[in-house]
DNA sequence: CGACTGTAGC
DNA sequence: GCTACAGTCG
């Protein structure tokens, strides 16, 4: 029996919003601990990690660890039909093989509850080892997500740079080159929209912009994003959701091509 | 050598977003005077006049006359990635085959420079003769637009007549016919809000709507406009640039068929 | 806060 | 031509 109740239904709303067009089918992992989900997007080259931890919910129930598989189109398509200031408790029987959503108006005068079938989903849960970074960039998440759709009607990949100076993102097409670089600003009125560089050592690397512009729609979750880099890892890119947990995006970088010396 | 910086950059956005529909690519000529262009649109019909003069920029070198040929959808991708309240320097090398638009955040956070191949482009620069015109009326910006755009939905051209009592906007379709009649009014609360007429003769024109919508791009560069009208001559469609210059767009009238004298 | 409209991009 | 997003209105 699982019985989670989140009072502030529009965190599920927009982490469904985040992800639906990443991964189409997902295990949610529910736990003690919280709700999770960790996929590999469609095409296999990204990663998605979401955590949702247990003391978020106002009510948690979960008897045991279970594993459900969700088709995350559709599971969006019935979060849709709740308000955002409805309250949102989803609710599976153990062996069960459906998950029902329950929204609840403000007002209590509103109750809808729609139940989803779920499916059978082959996962192998990577562990993410632990990471020394190179550099961490914490930016305001509204600028970088301006900063990637800027990028992405010049060119297709970006290169994004860190050294003490700040941070730098560039690309390269038909029409020109683009450079858009950020120095480091901790002396801002509100702390979200301080951009900070934390550089152990300077790294330059180079990613699908395609990519980042998805994740970037995980921008109403948090104002601000963490990126993290190293040389040959991939970049983490990560959302905080407010007293819950986070969403991180994976991405391995490219294998910089130096026209000069191809075959 | 040359760099212009202009420190409401918002307006060279407003001026490409008001021009880039009529004309594909066009040179820029920068002198002493200022930065002007002056192209045809794309069908040979329409003119667009663009001054912005040298005193509006807060910096303004230029070495040597120089003109340089821009797509100006690529432009205006460029410039879509400046932020609205940024500072925006042009420049280019003398000799050079590149333009580069820099954009500074207020804040001077964030700096980006975008570069931008030159394009070789055909261009007569017609000298376009100073003329006395049967007809003055300015009026609001918005208003006219809405007219246009009005019009637009019943018919193809519209007919602008100028009398002592106001000026007429008409047009008729298959599915009937419209006039808009707008006196001389000069006792409002703001003067852009004022409609004014100088008339020396009266006269009557025939436009394209399709052609006047295309100018009404320019709306959100003035609050007023001024519409100039003379027996066989273009009329000429001017925005004023604040402390810096205009756009004026000409269009040739349409020679009246009268449907019953046809052979 | 939700619905609608108008606009821009695919 | 259609869909997605932003801005405006109620």
């Amino acid at each position: 029996m699982l019985e989670l109740r989140l009072v502030q239904g529009s965190l599920l709303k927009k982490v469904l919003e985040a992800i639906k067009d990443l991964v189409n089918d997902a295990n949610f992992d529910c736990s003690a601990t919280g709700f999770s989900l960790q996929a590999m997007d469609s095409s296999h080259v990204a990663l998605v990690s979401l955590l949702l931890r247990s003391e978020g919910f106002e009510h948690y129930r979960c008897d045991r660890n279970i594993s459900m598989g969700m088709n995350l189109g559709n599971m969006s398509k019935m979060l849709k039909c709740a308000g955002n200031d409805d309250i949102i408790t989803i609710k599976a029987d153990d062996g069960g093989d459906t998950v029902t959503f329950m929204f609840e108006s403000p007002t209590q005068d509103k109750i809808s509850d729609f139940e989803m079938k779920l499916m059978d989903i082959d996962s192998e849960h990577l562990g993410i080892p632990e990471a020394e970074y190179h550099a961490i960039v914490r930016m305001p998440s509204a600028e970088f997500a301006r900063i990637c759709k800027d990028l992405s009607s010049i060119g297709d990949t970006v290169v994004i740079s860190v050294t003490k100076e700040g941070v730098k993102f560039s690309t390269r097409g038909d029409i020109g080159t683009a450079n858009i670089v950020l120095r480091q600003n901790t002396t801002v009125d509100k702390p979200e929209e301080a951009t900070i560089i934390e550089m152990n050592e300077p790294v330059s690397l180079t990613f699908a912009l395609r990519y980042m512009n998805s994740f970037t729609k995980a921008t109403p979750l948090s104002n601000t994003v963490t990126i993290s880099l190293s040389s040959e890892l991939p970049v983490v890119v990560e959302y905080k959701i407010a007293e819950m947990g986070y969403i991180r995006f994976y991405l391995a970088p490219k294998i910089e091509e130096d026209e000069e010396t191809k075959p």
